[in-house]
DNA sequence: AAGTGGTCTAGACCACTTT
DNA sequence: AAGTGGTCTAGACCACTTC
């Protein structure tokens, strides 16, 4: 059995039709060539970036997204894993796939790395301490692919646990991108920054790297955290990418780690 | 076009035959059921697991597998693609999938994430300070899985870059499975620790976990990275685990991070 | 030319959710 | 019952490597 009934297609077949994909390798060795399920992911990936599906909502089914683009589900299909295994959309058995989102507790965690030594994590209290726009100076605007004194908002607060000051950072934000964000509106909100960010603004964080160092506390950061000058502590650099890989928030955070630590997998 | 040539399977097909895959629901609801190529994949790691497939050596083709399991050669790969995409193997093109192995360079910054603040990664200098048996103590039995008092091998020793003392390290080995782990023996090895358990002693770390704290360096450690007391350093606590996700060694070390800083990506 | 992994398709059926 | 993602199969062809 299992005989062959015409090649159902042949080599990228419904090719030539409507024309647009399938970058076949025009020269042998040439740069430009990628296969199809990436081409599509690509596709999604801009419908993403572009609102066309926002944070939270459902996006077109595998046999309708297909469809749409003249392709089998199986090819739809191995796109959407790969933008399953980025964390940009989260397939839910029987009811579709859905735009990630940081409107959940679920997502609190995923940028969060500090958990307590003992006993489960939870959110920390914000205190802010200043809130203001100011011209960028050369090394925050390096980071943030700005130009240095272009327009940033600059963010300062306290976070503790359970009444235990813990995190002291500062944040940079492009002043284009975070226009009209003020302290009032960051201290009616609950929740993380991020899920402001992306309610407000439009901007949804994809993938961060951090750079971790030991420092001791100075004066300041002694005072807001309550501890002896010299208190060791954790210091971490944050550079945040939106879609596109498009840097937009720097994060320098100094973590007291007496009842807390860092966690971190390596696969 | 494309009929339908009398469905060439039906559901779990060439099922009864072989007899032992496709753990069919018992019950609906039942506890124990996992997809064809989950089972695969577990077969496949039982088979690195028992050394059938060395590290750095090539394991039969998804042909021969799927012929070897009875299952078609899509599902072979499925399974396959989530050992690769855990690091177990190493897949590629033209010419097959091999086991990973920590012998190579590429794998030598897999788990070391301490890179320098200029310039590009290289591997450091060890010196070593203390390689003795002893019994373990009970916070290291309880993470590496042990009873206190189990023999362990304790290895202590300072690695530098470019001659500047920069990490300080103690590892603690299960002494059943490290049996005959000499100073010498480390000294005469070039290359990460690693390398040495996988091809000496049949240990193939495949996962770690790390638990960063700052802290100060006391009179010894400060001693050994030539700083003063009270300078602050990175604390990094690594339990790693080999397959079956046994903990096979713990490792505490102190990093300055004057020079160098922890890199970490969040996805 | 032969063998290996990589891509793409088509179709069937399963598991889960909603109507 | 209908729709969605999840699994499995079979087969064709491509890209890369080795003989």
């Amino acid at each position: 059995m299992a005989m062959n009934p015409a090649p159902p297609n042949s080599t990228n077949n419904a090719n030539a039709s409507s024309g647009t994909l399938r970058a076949m390798p025009s020269v042998p060795g040439s740069p430009t060539f990628s296969p199809l399920y990436r081409q599509i992911k690509a596709l999604i990936t801009k419908s993403l970036q572009s609102g066309e599906w926002k944070p939270g909502e459902l996006i077109p089914s595998e046999v309708e997204l297909a469809n749409r683009f003249k392709v089998s589900q199986g090819t739809v299909r191995k796109a959407i894993d790969e933008l399953a295994a980025e964390n940009l959309v989260m397939r839910r058995q029987g009811k579709g796939t859905f735009v990630a989102t940081h409107q959940e507790a679920r997502a609190h965690f995923r940028f969060l790395r500090l958990v307590p030594d003992e006993g489960v994590p939870h959110y920390p209290a914000s205190k802010f301490i200043e809130v203001k726009r100011v011209r960028a100076p050369a090394d925050v605007a390096r980071l943030l692919d700005l130009k240095s004194g272009d327009a940033v908002i600059f963010i300062k607060r306290v976070q503790s646990f359970d009444g235990v000051p813990t995190i002291v950072e500062e944040l940079w934000l492009p002043g284009l991108i975070f226009k009209g964000l003020t302290a009032e509106r960051m201290v009616e909100y609950k929740g993380p920054m991020y899920g402001l960010f992306e309610s407000e603004f439009a901007t949804h964080m994809i993938r961060a790297s951090e750079k971790l160092r030991a420092v001791v506390a100075d004066a300041d950061a002694a005072e807001l955290l309550q501890v002896a000058p010299g208190t060791p502590l954790l210091s971490a650099e944050r550079v945040s990418l939106t879609y596109g890989d498009k840097a937009v928030e720097l994060r320098r955070g100094l973590y007291l780690t007496a009842q807390h630590h860092y966690e971190n997998e390596l696969n």
